[in-house]
DNA sequence: AACTATTTATAAGA
DNA sequence: TTCTTATAAATAGTT
Protein backbone atom coordinates (compact mmCIF):
# COMPACT_ATOMS: atom_id res chain seq x y z
CA UNK A 1 0.00 0.00 0.00
CA UNK A 2 2.29 2.83 -0.61
CA UNK A 3 5.61 2.72 -2.46
CA UNK A 4 4.55 -0.23 -4.68
CA UNK A 5 1.11 -2.18 -4.25
CA UNK A 6 1.41 -5.37 -2.73
CA UNK A 7 0.07 -8.77 -3.20
CA UNK A 8 -1.50 -9.94 -0.15
CA UNK A 9 0.70 -13.19 0.82
CA UNK A 10 2.51 -13.97 3.52
CA UNK A 11 5.66 -12.66 3.33
CA UNK A 12 9.13 -14.68 2.70
CA UNK A 13 11.59 -12.08 4.13
CA UNK A 14 11.39 -12.32 7.42
CA UNK A 15 13.01 -8.86 8.58
CA UNK A 16 10.50 -7.48 6.18
CA UNK A 17 7.74 -9.43 7.71
CA UNK A 18 9.05 -8.56 11.35
CA UNK A 19 9.11 -4.83 10.09
CA UNK A 20 5.54 -5.34 8.43
CA UNK A 21 3.93 -6.91 11.36
CA UNK A 22 5.45 -4.41 13.71
CA UNK A 23 3.90 -1.71 11.40
CA UNK A 24 0.71 -2.92 10.87
CA UNK A 25 -0.34 -4.19 13.87
CA UNK A 26 0.10 -0.35 15.42
CA UNK A 27 -2.23 0.85 12.83
CA UNK A 28 -4.68 -2.36 13.25
CA UNK A 29 -4.75 -1.12 17.11
CA UNK A 30 -5.09 2.53 16.47
CA UNK A 31 -8.00 1.40 14.46
CA UNK A 32 -9.75 -0.75 17.02
CA UNK A 33 -9.35 1.86 19.28
CA UNK A 34 -10.89 5.02 17.24
CA UNK A 35 -13.63 2.05 15.58
CA UNK A 36 -14.20 1.66 19.78
CA UNK A 37 -14.55 5.26 21.02
CA UNK A 38 -16.38 6.69 17.64
CA UNK A 39 -19.00 4.03 17.55
CA UNK A 40 -19.33 3.30 21.50
CA UNK A 41 -18.26 -0.56 20.50
CA UNK A 42 -16.83 -3.19 22.43
CA UNK A 43 -13.79 -4.46 20.40
CA UNK A 44 -11.39 -7.30 21.33
CA UNK A 45 -8.36 -7.55 19.29
CA UNK A 46 -5.56 -10.14 20.27
CA UNK A 47 -2.60 -10.42 17.92
CA UNK A 48 0.28 -13.22 18.34
CA UNK A 49 2.96 -12.89 16.31
CA UNK A 50 4.48 -15.76 14.27
CA UNK A 51 7.62 -15.61 15.86
CA UNK A 52 5.63 -16.97 18.94
CA UNK A 53 5.13 -14.96 22.21
CA UNK A 54 3.98 -11.78 21.78
CA UNK A 55 0.34 -10.54 22.11
CA UNK A 56 -1.35 -7.41 22.71
CA UNK A 57 -5.16 -6.56 22.43
CA UNK A 58 -7.53 -3.83 23.16
CA UNK A 59 -10.69 -2.79 24.58
CA UNK A 60 -12.57 -2.57 27.84
CA UNK A 61 -14.96 -5.02 29.46
CA UNK A 62 -14.13 -7.18 26.66
CA UNK A 63 -11.59 -9.67 27.87
CA UNK A 64 -13.70 -11.01 30.38
CA UNK A 65 -16.65 -10.87 27.89
CA UNK A 66 -14.79 -12.93 24.85
CA UNK A 67 -12.53 -15.18 26.66
CA UNK A 68 -15.82 -16.34 28.29
CA UNK A 69 -13.10 -18.24 31.10
CA UNK A 70 -14.65 -20.92 33.14
CA UNK A 71 -12.52 -18.79 35.78
CA UNK A 72 -15.44 -16.37 35.78
CA UNK A 73 -17.93 -19.15 36.10
CA UNK A 74 -20.11 -18.49 39.14
CA UNK A 75 -19.74 -22.41 40.04
CA UNK A 76 -16.46 -21.62 40.44
CA UNK A 77 -16.24 -19.90 43.94
CA UNK A 78 -13.16 -18.95 45.37
CA UNK A 79 -12.87 -18.09 49.20
CA UNK A 80 -14.81 -14.40 49.33
CA UNK A 81 -10.72 -13.33 50.81
CA UNK A 82 -9.25 -13.99 47.99
CA UNK A 83 -11.77 -12.23 45.85
CA UNK A 84 -12.04 -9.22 47.26
CA UNK A 85 -7.99 -9.01 46.84
CA UNK A 86 -7.60 -10.34 43.73
CA UNK A 87 -11.13 -9.08 41.71
CA UNK A 88 -11.10 -6.12 39.74
CA UNK A 89 -14.57 -4.39 40.69
CA UNK A 90 -16.62 -2.47 38.72
CA UNK A 91 -16.14 0.53 40.94
CA UNK A 92 -12.64 0.66 40.79
CA UNK A 93 -12.31 1.06 36.93
CA UNK A 94 -14.32 4.69 36.70
CA UNK A 95 -11.38 6.36 37.67
CA UNK A 96 -9.15 5.06 35.46
CA UNK A 97 -8.00 6.37 31.57
CA UNK A 98 -7.63 4.51 29.07
CA UNK A 99 -4.09 3.93 29.12
CA UNK A 100 -4.04 2.66 32.77
CA UNK A 101 -7.33 0.20 31.56
CA UNK A 102 -5.22 -0.95 28.55
CA UNK A 103 -2.13 -1.82 31.35
CA UNK A 104 -5.00 -3.07 33.59
CA UNK A 105 -6.34 -5.48 30.76
CA UNK A 106 -2.83 -6.79 29.91
CA UNK A 107 -2.15 -7.88 33.49
CA UNK A 108 -5.95 -9.34 33.77
CA UNK A 109 -5.01 -11.22 30.68
CA UNK A 110 -1.83 -12.44 31.56
CA UNK A 111 -3.07 -13.89 34.98
CA UNK A 112 -5.74 -15.58 33.00
CA UNK A 113 -2.98 -17.10 30.64
CA UNK A 114 -1.16 -18.16 34.25
CA UNK A 115 -4.21 -18.89 35.83
CA UNK A 116 -4.99 -22.12 32.61
CA UNK A 117 -1.44 -23.04 32.47
CA UNK A 118 -0.76 -23.68 35.89
CA UNK A 119 -4.52 -25.65 36.71
CA UNK A 120 -3.18 -27.80 33.28
CA UNK A 121 0.17 -28.04 34.77
CA UNK A 122 -0.69 -29.55 38.08
CA UNK A 123 -3.58 -31.55 36.59
CA UNK A 124 -0.74 -33.38 34.93
CA UNK A 125 1.65 -33.26 37.56
CA UNK A 126 -0.28 -35.15 39.75
CA UNK A 127 -1.23 -37.62 37.00
CA UNK A 128 2.21 -38.07 36.42
CA UNK A 129 3.35 -38.64 40.15
CA UNK A 130 0.44 -40.94 40.71
CA UNK A 131 1.38 -43.06 37.81
CA UNK A 132 4.93 -43.26 38.69
CA UNK A 133 3.85 -44.60 42.38
CA UNK A 134 1.97 -47.15 40.92
CA UNK A 135 4.45 -48.53 39.10
CA UNK A 136 6.82 -48.46 41.76
CA UNK A 137 4.26 -50.14 44.05
CA UNK A 138 3.38 -52.24 41.30
CA UNK A 139 7.49 -53.69 41.13
CA UNK A 140 6.94 -53.81 44.87
CA UNK A 141 4.16 -55.94 45.28
CA UNK A 142 5.51 -58.35 42.70
CA UNK A 143 8.75 -58.91 44.97
CA UNK A 144 6.70 -59.63 48.00
CA UNK A 145 4.05 -61.90 45.64
CA UNK A 146 7.23 -63.52 44.44
CA UNK A 147 8.05 -64.27 48.03
CA UNK A 148 11.37 -63.68 48.11
CA UNK A 149 11.26 -61.19 50.66
CA UNK A 150 7.27 -61.40 52.73
CA UNK A 151 8.52 -59.14 55.48
CA UNK A 152 10.43 -56.26 54.10
CA UNK A 153 9.65 -53.33 55.97
CA UNK A 154 6.84 -51.00 54.56
CA UNK A 155 9.07 -48.50 53.28
CA UNK A 156 7.22 -48.20 49.98
CA UNK A 157 3.88 -47.48 51.32
CA UNK A 158 6.07 -44.70 53.45
CA UNK A 159 7.46 -43.01 50.51
CA UNK A 160 3.77 -42.95 49.30
CA UNK A 161 2.74 -41.18 52.10
CA UNK A 162 -0.32 -43.59 52.30
CA UNK A 163 -2.38 -44.31 55.39
CA UNK A 164 -0.53 -47.00 56.73
CA UNK A 165 -1.64 -47.87 59.92
CA UNK A 166 2.42 -48.56 60.71
CA UNK B 1 -10.47 10.52 7.55
CA UNK B 2 -11.39 12.42 4.67
CA UNK B 3 -13.53 14.89 3.36
CA UNK B 4 -12.38 16.67 6.79
CA UNK B 5 -10.71 15.36 9.53
CA UNK B 6 -12.70 14.51 12.40
CA UNK B 7 -11.47 14.20 16.15
CA UNK B 8 -11.81 10.81 17.52
CA UNK B 9 -14.91 10.64 20.20
CA UNK B 10 -17.90 9.11 20.18
CA UNK B 11 -20.32 10.26 17.24
CA UNK B 12 -23.41 11.79 18.69
CA UNK B 13 -26.03 11.90 16.06
CA UNK B 14 -27.26 7.98 16.04
CA UNK B 15 -27.17 7.29 11.78
CA UNK B 16 -23.94 8.80 11.17
CA UNK B 17 -22.52 6.64 13.89
CA UNK B 18 -24.02 3.20 12.07
CA UNK B 19 -22.80 4.62 9.06
CA UNK B 20 -18.81 5.16 10.59
CA UNK B 21 -18.99 1.97 12.56
CA UNK B 22 -20.29 -0.27 9.32
CA UNK B 23 -17.43 1.00 7.00
CA UNK B 24 -14.60 1.10 9.95
CA UNK B 25 -15.59 -2.53 10.82
CA UNK B 26 -15.33 -3.79 7.31
CA UNK B 27 -11.84 -1.81 6.92
CA UNK B 28 -10.16 -3.18 10.17
CA UNK B 29 -11.35 -6.86 9.77
CA UNK B 30 -9.59 -6.16 6.31
CA UNK B 31 -6.80 -4.96 7.92
CA UNK B 32 -6.99 -7.58 10.25
CA UNK B 33 -6.85 -10.48 8.05
CA UNK B 34 -4.16 -8.54 6.11
CA UNK B 35 -1.75 -8.90 8.68
CA UNK B 36 -2.56 -12.41 9.51
CA UNK B 37 -1.74 -13.22 6.13
CA UNK B 38 1.10 -11.33 5.82
CA UNK B 39 2.66 -12.41 8.90
CA UNK B 40 1.95 -15.62 9.44
CA UNK B 41 -0.15 -14.21 12.72
CA UNK B 42 -2.83 -15.14 14.63
CA UNK B 43 -5.40 -12.99 15.03
CA UNK B 44 -8.80 -12.54 16.88
CA UNK B 45 -11.04 -9.31 16.69
CA UNK B 46 -14.54 -9.50 18.17
CA UNK B 47 -16.80 -6.63 17.86
CA UNK B 48 -19.56 -5.76 19.36
CA UNK B 49 -21.67 -2.85 18.30
CA UNK B 50 -23.22 -0.75 20.51
CA UNK B 51 -26.81 -1.19 19.66
CA UNK B 52 -26.30 -4.59 21.64
CA UNK B 53 -26.04 -7.80 20.02
CA UNK B 54 -24.43 -7.70 16.78
CA UNK B 55 -20.89 -8.92 16.54
CA UNK B 56 -18.50 -10.46 14.69
CA UNK B 57 -14.54 -12.26 14.62
CA UNK B 58 -12.03 -13.12 12.22
CA UNK B 59 -9.18 -15.43 12.06
CA UNK B 60 -8.13 -18.96 12.12
CA UNK B 61 -7.11 -21.01 14.89
CA UNK B 62 -7.69 -18.28 16.95
CA UNK B 63 -10.85 -19.23 18.27
CA UNK B 64 -9.00 -21.75 20.36
CA UNK B 65 -5.71 -20.18 20.67
CA UNK B 66 -7.45 -17.14 22.28
CA UNK B 67 -8.88 -19.05 24.59
CA UNK B 68 -5.31 -20.42 25.35
CA UNK B 69 -6.89 -24.42 25.02
CA UNK B 70 -4.02 -27.12 25.40
CA UNK B 71 -6.91 -28.69 23.56
CA UNK B 72 -5.33 -27.14 19.81
CA UNK B 73 -1.81 -28.32 21.04
CA UNK B 74 -0.35 -29.75 17.88
CA UNK B 75 0.91 -32.62 20.10
CA UNK B 76 -3.23 -32.84 20.88
CA UNK B 77 -4.11 -34.69 17.23
CA UNK B 78 -7.82 -35.56 16.85
CA UNK B 79 -8.74 -37.56 14.08
CA UNK B 80 -8.94 -36.59 10.47
CA UNK B 81 -12.82 -38.42 10.48
CA UNK B 82 -13.32 -36.29 13.57
CA UNK B 83 -12.16 -33.27 12.49
CA UNK B 84 -14.10 -33.04 9.10
CA UNK B 85 -17.38 -34.26 11.09
CA UNK B 86 -16.81 -31.33 13.43
CA UNK B 87 -14.64 -28.66 12.38
CA UNK B 88 -16.04 -25.75 10.64
CA UNK B 89 -14.98 -25.10 7.26
CA UNK B 90 -14.20 -21.45 5.90
CA UNK B 91 -16.38 -22.39 2.55
CA UNK B 92 -19.62 -23.24 4.94
CA UNK B 93 -19.51 -19.67 6.27
CA UNK B 94 -19.90 -18.46 3.33
CA UNK B 95 -23.85 -18.33 2.66
CA UNK B 96 -24.48 -17.40 5.95
CA UNK B 97 -25.98 -14.06 7.09
CA UNK B 98 -24.87 -12.16 10.32
CA UNK B 99 -27.41 -13.55 12.31
CA UNK B 100 -26.74 -17.09 11.27
CA UNK B 101 -22.98 -16.59 12.21
CA UNK B 102 -24.04 -14.99 15.32
CA UNK B 103 -26.07 -18.23 16.28
CA UNK B 104 -23.63 -20.31 14.97
CA UNK B 105 -20.47 -18.77 16.94
CA UNK B 106 -22.81 -18.80 20.10
CA UNK B 107 -21.91 -22.23 19.49
CA UNK B 108 -18.71 -22.79 19.20
CA UNK B 109 -18.47 -20.89 22.30
CA UNK B 110 -20.52 -23.58 23.67
CA UNK B 111 -19.10 -26.21 22.13
CA UNK B 112 -15.82 -25.14 23.76
CA UNK B 113 -16.60 -24.25 27.11
CA UNK B 114 -18.10 -28.00 27.28
CA UNK B 115 -14.79 -29.06 25.60
CA UNK B 116 -12.37 -27.42 28.60
CA UNK B 117 -15.36 -28.72 31.29
CA UNK B 118 -14.90 -32.32 29.97
CA UNK B 119 -11.31 -32.17 29.93
CA UNK B 120 -10.89 -31.02 33.48
CA UNK B 121 -13.95 -33.59 34.46
CA UNK B 122 -11.05 -36.39 32.48
CA UNK B 123 -8.59 -35.10 34.61
CA UNK B 124 -9.71 -35.66 38.15
CA UNK B 125 -11.58 -38.39 37.08
CA UNK B 126 -7.87 -39.82 36.27
CA UNK B 127 -6.56 -38.83 39.35
CA UNK B 128 -9.45 -39.97 41.56
CA UNK B 129 -8.99 -43.61 39.96
CA UNK B 130 -5.85 -43.64 40.33
CA UNK B 131 -6.03 -42.88 43.98
CA UNK B 132 -8.20 -45.69 44.44
CA UNK B 133 -6.03 -47.95 42.65
CA UNK B 134 -3.22 -46.55 44.64
CA UNK B 135 -5.30 -47.50 47.90
CA UNK B 136 -6.00 -51.15 47.00
CA UNK B 137 -2.40 -51.81 46.05
CA UNK B 138 -1.38 -50.38 49.09
CA UNK B 139 -4.28 -52.46 51.22
CA UNK B 140 -3.02 -55.23 49.00
CA UNK B 141 0.62 -54.90 50.00
CA UNK B 142 0.18 -54.81 53.04
CA UNK B 143 -2.01 -58.08 53.57
CA UNK B 144 0.92 -59.60 51.65
CA UNK B 145 3.42 -57.87 53.86
CA UNK B 146 2.14 -59.59 57.30
CA UNK B 147 2.61 -62.91 55.66
CA UNK B 148 -1.21 -63.99 55.63
CA UNK B 149 -0.44 -65.06 52.07
CA UNK B 150 2.66 -64.75 50.06
CA UNK B 151 1.03 -66.36 47.09
CA UNK B 152 -1.97 -65.05 46.68
CA UNK B 153 -2.53 -64.51 42.76
CA UNK B 154 -1.44 -60.92 41.05
CA UNK B 155 -4.98 -60.12 40.59
CA UNK B 156 -4.56 -56.70 42.35
CA UNK B 157 -1.86 -55.74 39.28
CA UNK B 158 -3.96 -57.08 36.43
CA UNK B 159 -6.80 -55.08 37.76
CA UNK B 160 -4.45 -52.37 37.50
CA UNK B 161 -3.61 -53.09 33.78
CA UNK B 162 0.07 -52.57 34.65
CA UNK B 163 2.74 -54.50 33.11
CA UNK B 164 3.12 -57.05 35.25
CA UNK B 165 4.42 -60.05 33.71
CA UNK B 166 2.83 -63.04 34.27
C1' DA C 1 13.98 4.86 13.47
C1' DA C 2 12.86 8.34 9.69
C1' DC C 3 11.35 9.59 5.34
C1' DT C 4 8.13 9.92 1.43
C1' DA C 5 5.82 8.31 -2.68
C1' DT C 6 1.88 5.86 -3.13
C1' DT C 7 -1.87 3.16 -1.92
C1' DT C 8 -5.74 2.58 0.98
C1' DA C 9 -9.39 4.06 3.99
C1' DT C 10 -13.05 6.86 4.64
C1' DA C 11 -16.21 11.49 5.70
C1' DA C 12 -19.24 13.85 3.47
C1' DG C 13 -22.19 14.27 -0.19
C1' DA C 14 -25.27 12.33 -3.79
C1' DT D 1 -28.08 1.54 1.76
C1' DT D 2 -24.65 2.02 -1.80
C1' DC D 3 -21.63 4.90 -4.73
C1' DT D 4 -18.61 8.58 -5.47
C1' DT D 5 -14.79 11.42 -4.53
C1' DA D 6 -11.82 14.59 -2.12
C1' DT D 7 -8.84 14.14 1.41
C1' DA D 8 -6.66 11.99 5.50
C1' DA D 9 -4.15 8.12 7.07
C1' DA D 10 -1.37 4.04 6.55
C1' DT D 11 2.47 2.04 4.92
C1' DA D 12 6.32 -0.37 1.32
C1' DG D 13 10.43 0.58 0.01
C1' DT D 14 14.32 3.19 0.93
C1' DT D 15 17.96 5.51 3.79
Amino acid sequence: MTRRKIEIKRIDKKTARQVTFSKRTKGLFKKAMELSTLCDAEIALIVFSATGKLFEYCSSRMVLIILNYPLLDPACSLQDSWCSSHMVKGEELEGLNTKELQELEKMVHLSLRRVVKKKDEMFLNEITALKQKMQDVSVKAQVLEQGHSCHESSDTALKLGLPFPD
